[in-house]
DNA sequence: GTTAATTAAATATAATTATAAACTATAATG
DNA sequence: CATTATAGTTTATAATTATATTTAATTAAC
């Protein structure tokens, strides 16, 4: 069947207004009812009426009385953030992050469970449950004012049927997470890819603010980007947009795990990096790291790399100068307004984000194309599980039509 | 200063509706009152408002009566194609093609000029100005009622202006086309890219109908792509999405015009056919060609192969597992439902296409996405000019807040 | 061939919501 | 303390869609 299609009603106007001037006190925070109807060019009994509605369903809250500036003084408007929260699942290769926030993003809560080993299925689904149960263990919140859950996972997600389709590091396959969820829990389940996580939580927590196109880049054990256009999540046909960690750049490169050759990943991923230096001490390349060929791993590297270790300096260079070119590839494919790079590698920022940028100062084909904006996600390791809560977000501030 | 935020009124509620009614009008051509509002899901009263509304503005008329299935006969519907035209310009390296069409894209008239050498921009611009005037010379048809004028442009165009930024092939910059013309003829003009032109034609009048996700590849001199996602020409944040020309794919290949190693185009562009040929007579190879190094060009090649010439059908087959590479790194970024490919070496489609697809099925990661639908445009050299026409009726027919 | 049922389209009335204009409340200013 | 500026509310009105009813035109059944 088709879609419906979006016709115009009563009942769009009106939701469409309201969520507008929802909105612009998200953005705002703190605005009288005179001030969203000048920057929405809605009526002031317009606003009015719906900030009444918003009121009573306590999604927002009157605070202060602001400063007149002759006249009477205006009542100032906030998200009730105190009311309402969101829980947000990270299922990485080893660990479950859970937080628990409230509707500005702001962290209430933080667990970390270990994986086991060869997990099944079941056993992923039940540690997911009972790690949001414990979250909300001696919290005094109310279950019904969680909005949601919000889940980020490696690998490929079915968005629309909530199911993990293929999660390779944990080596599960078709696992129905959000039927399972919502069975349990009664309320919204969404669960998206990590990297696509990861760039929504960007634009909503990041310095990307609004409906900006973005790609965020999470180099870890490999390579995935999330692209937002217009501020919506693009997933592509099969979900697999973004998967540029088997981006042929070099045909005559080093074999891949997934049997084509000249992948990103096989240059700038962890293991890629890590297989690099361990390469080079076996040449005989001399560094501070010679004599510990066991114990090397990324974080390893970069600490040796701080320590001004010459080689693992070099090696993380180069892992950003090829990161530089898949970079490259993409803003000329598609071209952001702004490039976050996350994920375990970015930790190395200060020897990965200036080889990237040099090379696509060197590449890129226009000037201002070289000028895209390059930046390190300032959310570290909490980059997914920030992304996961504002999956939930996103879908609770959105506008009608936009899905 | 913000751009203008879309509020709920009388009149989107309104415009939106009518949008609504006009294009369920054009999809499904000869439909009754009662079947829009089905289909739809508008009640009757607000579709035969909306109707009278455009019958009076003549874009639609009443046809015959369609058969009763037991009761009234429905009148049907359809757009009045007579009525409304559009005109499409494709401005190459050597030819202006022009085109006169009605709103269903049906081709009335087409003429083609050529461009001079070493042509300026007034030049260019005297030569669109009398070759638009030059189209509509003995011609029955309203001057008001012409709708627009789109453009195909290679190299970079910045839309918003209406300007060629930069188009290489005729050696000019900042062209100031949709100012000039819109002064001359006092109607909408719109110019874009030729590849995202081109894919937005695909979109229109090929079979990608809806709201797809398609990317048209147009290789010729270069190689550029475009992209719609979700029935929307995407164009980066600098008018540069799509430039796929110069992706990375060899490190260590060929020197590229932009300075760089092994782009895309130095191994699939119709150029790099021609060279890869010649290279390989002058290594010896035995061919029909052989004496005939200086008539070498694409179709010469083409017509080699056809006529069964190993070396000719090599280097094509050779250059589709090339633009393979190219497409499926375009997959696993941008995941489009189809590809398209066209331009002047997708002539050779015969010896291109499997190649391409015998790559995609060998290197893309899952199985849904080797199914991705690669076919050879149907439009062959006028798919610039139908995605020119294409841009006027996209906004004509647009919905109302999708810009 | 008359009548009932069915479908299409138009019309009249009601409901919903934004808008405009008038009004009340409150504060700063001189 | 009057004047003026700003915030917010109330009331009346206008622009629409939605619902219910009516008219028209057919087909099908008896």
């Amino acid at each position: 069947m088709e879609p419906n299609i979006l016709t115009g009603s009563f009942q769009l106007m009106k939701s469409l207004n309201r969520s507008v001037i929802l909105n612009t006190i998200r953005k705002k925070g703190g605005i009288s009812r005179a001030d969203i109807a000048k920057t929405t060019k809605l009526t002031p009994p317009t606003v009015s009426n719906l900030v009444k509605e918003l009121l009573e369903t306590e999604m927002i809250i009157e605070t202060s009385l602001g400063v007149s500036s002759g006249g009477r003084k205006p009542t100032l408007l906030t998200l009730n953030s105190d009311m309402f929260h969101v829980i947000g699942l990270d299922i990485g290769s080893h660990h479950l992050k859970i937080i628990l926030t409230d509707i500005n993003g702001r962290i209430r809560k933080k667990q970390i469970h270990p994986i086991p080993d060869s997990i099944t299925n079941e056993g992923l689904l039940d540690l997911m449950i009972t790690s949001i149960y414990a979250i909300q263990k001696n919290e005094q919140i109310d279950r019904n004012k969680i909005i949601g859950i919000g889940i980020g996972m490696h690998g490929i997600v079915d968005v629309d049927q909530g199911v993990s389709v293929f999660a390779p590091n944990l080596k599960l396959k078709n696992i129905g997470i959000k039927d399972a969820l919502e069975k349990e829990f009664q309320m919204v389940v969404q669960i998206e890819n990590d990297a696509r996580a990861m760039s929504l939580g960007e634009l909503w927590f990041g310095n990307g603010h609004g409906d900006d196109s973005i790609v965020c880049i999470n180099v870890g054990r490999g390579i995935g980007a999330g692209i937002i256009i217009n501020g919506q999540v693009f997933r592509g046909e099969h979900y697999i947009s973004g998967e540029i960690g088997h981006m042929a750049i070099d045909l005559n490169g080093p074999k891949c795990t997934c049997g084509n050759y000249g992948c990103l990943q096989t240059f700038a991923s962890g293991p890629a990096i890590v297989e690099s230096l361990k390469k080079e001490l076996k040449l005989g390349e001399s560094s501070i790291l010679s004599n510990k060929e066991n114990e090397i791993d990324g974080e390893v590297i970069y600490q040796a790399a701080l320590a001004g270790d010459l080689l693992s300096k070099n090696i993380l260079n180069k892992a950003g100068r090829y990161l530089g070119v898949g970079v490259t590839n993409l803003i000329h494919t598609v071209n952001p307004k702004r490039i976050v790079i996350s994920g375990g590698v970015s930790n190395a920022k200060e020897f990965i984000l200036e080889s990237v940028k040099k090379t696509i100062e060197q590449r890129a084909l226009t000037d201002s194309a070289k000028q895209t904006e390059v930046i390190i996600s300032k959310f570290g390791a909490d980059a997914t599980v920030m992304g996961a809560i504002a999956l939930i977000l996103a879908q609770l501030f959105a506008t009608p039509g936009n899905t």
